[in-house]
DNA sequence: TACTCGTGGAA
DNA sequence: TTTCCAAGAGT
């Protein structure tokens, strides 16, 4: 009877090394490690999904001097949100953020305190909200993001495909197992700091691992080999004409996209597939024939994205005397004609712009 | 279960 | 130039 009540009223090993190692090492001096409520930390888990710290940081600063709160949030136009969003990626993020943050308001702006009641909303999964209990509540509850999968896998020597279900479960047990009933928030915090900053994908610094002595991936010398690599097929490639249509006084034609697939919500040129023609553009824009100045084809360029290629053929229609001036910022930002300041983007500026050159230059 | 959803940095 | 993948979740 002792062991088992021991070993659960008491930190184990394993988090006792790596709390030590936290108060020497671990990262303090992140955006929403300061003045951690449950809002700022929940905006902050959901920007860091899939997305890496140092591209986050910038978009926290900008999303909380906007929306400091979660009526703020709930307040805002879905437009407004995808904005302060455009260039993070994963836009159903934005979109979830945003009925979430009614949500919350409508029930009297207070956060779910249970695992259960958070992973109820919108964009918030069992790691998600194990995050929040965690940092912002100081709950013991567990987390399994990438550097906590990448962490339990080497030091339990988990070698099965990170994404399969059999190991992910494994993995699970682990995170549950290691943590403490006390200090959850630092312990959570820990285990990603150490994958983050010591046991990462490439060239791990083992030897200054607070875990080294225990670890099973370094005892059989399969750091490198830990956690294996799911296999992937070839991306597929997708074709799609995009129609650059501008009118005076220099505006953009633009199609807001529905609030799903690609770029869900954002504003973006018009994009069809491969057979659309100009005929059936002008006919669903509304513009006549003769009002068309000017109609060229650019050259077509392959964008690659995570899952797929996509091969663009770039058309530009002029509607009157005044060129469109395409912004040369590092993005390609587009323009709303209801509002003033931009909203949304498309595929980076770079690769149109060059493409339109060669025929405009 | 397997697929979808983005962007920027690194190799 | 291409591939990989990082504080995952939804379908």
């Amino acid at each position: 009877m002792g062991i088992r009540t021991a070993a659960v009223n008491s930190p184990d090993w394993f988090a006792g090394k790596l709390l030590a190692w936290f108060d020497r090492h671990g990262r303090k001096g992140l955006p929403w490690q300061r003045n951690p409520n449950a809002y700022r930390v929940w905006v902050s888990e959901i920007m860091l999904q899939q997305t890496q710290v140092q591209a986050v940081i910038p978009y926290f600063e900008r999303f909380m001097a906007r929306f400091p709160d979660v009526q703020a949030l709930a307040a805002a136009q879905l437009d407004e949100v995808l904005h302060l969003w455009s260039g993070l990626g994963y836009y159903a993020r934005a979109r979830n953020l945003h009925r979430t943050a009614k949500l919350i308001a409508a029930a009297g702006g207070a956060f779910p305190t249970s695992q259960a009641g958070l992973e109820a909303l919108p964009g918030v999964g069992r790691s998600t909200a194990g995050a929040i209990l965690a940092l912002a509540m100081d709950q013991p509850t567990a987390i399994l993001d990438g550097n906590a999968k990448r962490v339990l896998a080497r030091f339990h020597g988990v070698d099965g495909p990170s994404n399969a279900a059999a190991t992910l479960r494994t993995l699970w047990a682990h995170a549950e197992a290691h943590t403490p009933q006390t200090r959850a928030a630092a312990y959570t915090q820990a285990i990603m700091d150490l994958g983050a900053t010591l046991c990462t994908r490439r060239g791990p610094g083992c030897s200054a691992c607070p875990l080294a002595e225990r670890c099973m991936a370094l005892a059989a010398n399969r750091v490198a080999e830990i956690p294996s690599r799911p296999q992937r097929g070839a991306k597929p490639v997708r074709k799609a004409r995009m129609y650059v249509i501008s009118a005076p006084p220099g505006a953009c034609l633009l199609e807001r996209r529905p609030n799903f697939g690609v770029w869900g919500g954002l504003w973006s040129p018009p994009q069809r597939n491969a057979d659309c023609s100009w005929e059936a553009v002008c006919a669903e824009f509304g513009i006549r024939a003769a009002t068309v100045a000017e109609r060229r084809t650019a050259p077509a360029f392959r964008h690659s994205f995570t899952h797929f290629h996509l091969d663009i053929e770039p058309h530009y229609l002029r509607l009157a005397e005044q060129p469109t001036a395409i912004g040369d910022g590092d993005r390609f930002i587009w323009y709303n004609l209801d509002r003033p300041q931009p909203v949304g983007l498309s595929v980076p500026a770079g690769a149109l712009l060059a493409s339109l050159k060669e025929v405009f230059a």
